[in-house]
DNA sequence: CAAAATTGGCGGG
DNA sequence: GGGTCAATGCCTA
């Protein structure tokens, strides 16, 4: 149960990313205006982004760190002199903290800067759509806040207006693409043809395609006009290359926010080709996919293209501009999506990530491959230039890498000043840890668990094989982590130790035995051909009831043998089948037993719901099964919730969401929500409390996490409560967090491969208590 | 021909 | 290992 608190101040996590910037901050105050197809109005900090891009673009100036000399270009860092002109880096890191306008301000660079600093053409259909934009207009300019990337409009979104009749439950929405979750998409469209607007058409396109059914051309207002628009064609030449199309990459938590802020910010009565490449649909033309202004996918599909066919379409395409969100997905170099990443072929390159560097500074080196900023494409010049002088503490490695940074990336904070007033102004944050304290028996088996664990990683120890059998180790770890949460988490029929090779085999065998009886054919056991009752299966797979095969075994002795096989069988060998009594503990209230986080748990809600029954909580995990355990005693204190977890479908997590941000009265008032589900990009500003179920590896997670609820829209004080564990691998977690957050702050996490290694078993030590 | 289940890559370290 | 996301084979309608 509970029984204190700690109260941590507001507190952020400083990014090792900021510490490059302390004294960066210089003239990237130039301020600059979109072109007209751009609705909505730039903030000031966003103007500046968007002038600091185009010039980046727009630059003829050889690349960072390069200079002519005598016919020569000579690189100042390395000392390095070649005869080939180095490619020039046209784009950069547009690393602003979350909810700073990334989205808006990429939007309105593709717009703005197609050529010499010149507006990408677009077609204009006159009429129609004016007064929806002139509505628009004016709900803006109601509201204060910022026009985010979220699509923050608070309390008057333009989309509402828009959307208000088609919208099933026409409340207020402010994740636009999501609410026609109910229209189907041929009477969406019809509705859409009868009257009005086009914005509905794109979204239940995309809609359609998200749910697989069809994926087409999506022109983001689609008037039936072939483009001709203001000069070029469509796939027309812009200024002296072909290439006219930017292909967005992202997440697909993010890609309906993308179509959303498209829609957003783009003037009604332009029209935008936006194509979204996703779903088995998809259109593989590369004259199609080059002749749009944008096209929109996914790392994964992109890195599924990539891998699976010969021909990747969108390899093919000569791309104006890629922009990467959320770039730091590609910080591994091996992984295939980075591969995949680095083979497209483009003019311009952007990364947009509110936390370029997770972990390290290895981080970095991808994207600046990515970028092809020359010569630190190449890991030898990486790590020697670079990689190595940092993390030896070299001053001038440090220096070099802050230049090197500072040419290429904008970064700002929620806390940075324009003209000396904050970019943006949020209610307080909170952090509360509450320490939970292990019942008798839950603290009996998590000893047990342990103890078992111990003997396991000590032995491995013993023998220095810690790191190859990493993956056990971990297994170990999750256990411990499980058992802090509650017992019914914990897998019940790997108890190490036990057999040789049997841990797989066993698992096969439940695995077949489960299949067998839940294949629905009443299925009988070949000695007394009746249906079965205690069903056990046999190392050589067959089904029997239990005192059946138990008595074949009793009269045979040591010769016994498989009724239908004749393979050898003993009595120890058999495997019994778990289904229903896992079952019935999970499914059913009838043995559901609570824990002691529980228990915390639903006391503070109780309370909250006490002091102010409209309050709404996030509850997160790391364990769907965890949120499962949680459901029942919510639904047995008659508390209404929502889920989200990485199971669902965009539609079904848009009905959750829309669910949860509805404020009516009866409305859920939880949602549960797996920690990594949708990751970043989602709104949750309904929610002022966070209860953190389980810590996090990685803090930044946790952070994310919390930034879902305080953002812009947000207008209550949030308040997280972190629950730990009393004596527990979770405390030890918490000690590693920070130990680790101090490292980065100091030095960048510089760690090189030996003191990694030695760094994580002495880590795994620390976890186990050894 | 569409929904559920399985398989595989990835990142968590 | 837990969880997420895409593709694939499978089954029912």
């Amino acid at each position: 149960m509970a029984n204190y608190k700690i109260f941590v101040t507001s507190y952020q996590l400083k990014n090792a990313f900021d510490k490059l910037f302390d004294d960066l901050m210089e003239d990237k105050t130039r301020e600059m205006e979109p072109a007209e197809a751009v609705f909505t109005p730039l903030l000031t900090h966003q103007k500046q982004a968007l002038s600091w891009m185009t010039s980046r673009e727009n630059s003829n100036d050889l690349p960072p760190f390069w200079e002519e000399k005598n016919g020569l270009y000579f690189n100042v860092l390395t000392n390095f002199a070649v005869k080939e002109r180095p490619e020039k880096v046209l784009g950069g890191i547009l690393a602003d903290d979350m909810g700073l306008g990334k989205t808006l301000t990429t939007i309105a660079l593709i717009v703005s800067n197609f050529h010499n600093g010149k507006p990408l053409p677009l077609e204009q259909c006159e009429g129609s759509s004016m007064p929806s934009a002139t509505r628009k207009k004016a709900a803006l300019k109601e509201k204060s806040g910022d026009p985010e990337e979220s699509g923050e409009p608070v309390g008057s979104s333009p989309l509402k207006r828009l959307h208000a009749n088609s919208a099933t439950a026409d409340t207020i929405d402010e994740d636009a693409p999501q609410k026609k979750a109910k229209t189907t998409k041929k009477t969406a469209k019809k509705s859409a043809n009868t009257k009005k607007g086009v914005v509905l058409l794109d979204d239940v396109d995309f809609a359609a395609a998200l749910e697989c059914t069809s994926s087409q051309a999506v022109p983001a207002k689609k008037s039936a006009k072939k483009s001709s628009g203001t000069g070029k064609g469509p796939s027309g030449a812009g200024g002296g290359s072909g290439a006219r199309a930017t292909l967005i990459l992202c997440p697909l938590s993010v890609l309906s926010n993308w179509l959303d802020q498209f829609e957003q910010h783009i003037r009604a009565d332009v029209t935008l080709k936006v194509y979204l490449y996703y779903g088995p649909e998809r259109s593989r033309s590369v004259g199609l996919l080059s002749g749009q202004d944008v096209v929109l996918t996914t790392y994964n599909v992109l890195s599924s293209d990539f891998g699976n066919k010969a021909s990747s379409p969108l390899h093919k395409v000569n791309w104006l501009r890629v922009v990467l969100d959320e770039g730091h997905v590609i910080r591994n170099p091996s992984a295939l999506q980075s591969k995949a990443v680095l083979g497209l072929q483009s003019e311009r390159r952007w990364i947009l990530s509110g936390t370029p560097i997770q972990n390290s500074l290895k981080d970095l080196y991808m994207l600046l491959s990515f970028l092809k900023l020359k010569p630190f494409d190449v890991k030898e010049w990486w790590n020697r230039i670079i990689q190595r002088p940092v993390t030896m503490g070299d001053r001038f490695g440090l220096k070099n890498l802050q230049a090197l940074v500072k040419g290429i990336t904008l970064r700002r904070t929620k806390n940075s000043k324009v003209a000396g007033r904050a970019l943006v102004q949020l209610p307080e944050r909170r952090v509360f840890v509450q320490h939970v304290t292990l019942s008798e028996e839950e603290r009996e088996e998590y000893e047990q668990v342990k103890r078992e664990g111990r003997d396991i990683v000590g032995r491995y120890f013993q023998e220095g094989t810690v790191m190859t059998n990493y993956a056990d180790v971990l297994a170990i770890l999750v256990r411990l982590r499980q058992c802090c949460c509650h017992p019914s988490l914990v897998g019940k029929y790997t108890v190490a130790g036990d057999l040789g090779t049997p841990g797989e085999l066993r698992e096969r065998l439940i695995n077949k035995i489960t299949l067998v009886l839940n294949s629905g054919s009443d299925e009988e056991c070949a000695i007394c051909l009746d249906s079965l009752r205690q069903p056990v299966i046999t190392y050589c797979a067959h089904v029997y009831c239990r005192p059946c095969i138990c008595e074949v075994i009793r009269s045979e002795k040591e010769q016994a043998k498989c009724p239908l096989c004749r393979a050898q069988i003993k009595t120890k060998e058999l495997v019994e089948y778990p289904g229903e009594e896992v079952e019935a503990r999970s499914a059913t209230g009838e043995n559901w037993q609570s824990s002691s986080k529980v228990d915390a748990l639903m006391s503070n809600l109780l309370k909250l719901r006490n002091e102010d029954p409209t309050v709404k909580s996030l509850v997160v995990s790391q364990f769907t099964r965890f949120l499962d355990v949680i459901e029942l005693p919510l639904r047995e204190y008659g508390f209404s919730f929502t889920r989200l977890d990485g199971s669902m479908n965009q539609k079904t997590r848009a009905k959750a969401i829309q669910d949860f941000q509805d404020s009516s009265p009866g409305s859920p008032t939880i949602m549960l929500l797996s920690l990594k589900a949708g990751g970043v990009g989602l709104n949750l500003t309904a929610a002022s409390h966070v209860f953190l179920m389980d810590p996090a590896w990685n803090p930044a997670a946790e952070d994310q996490c919390v930034d879902r609820c305080h953002r812009l829209g947000q207008s209550r004080d949030v308040v997280i409560t972190k629950f730990i564990v009393k004596d527990s691998v979770e405390e030890n977690m918490v000690k590693i967090q920070k130990k680790k957050q101090e490292l980065v702050e100091k030095a960048f996490g510089g760690k090189n491969t030996q003191n990694l290694k030695q760094a994580r078993i002495d880590e795994i030590r620390t976890l186990m208590e050894i």
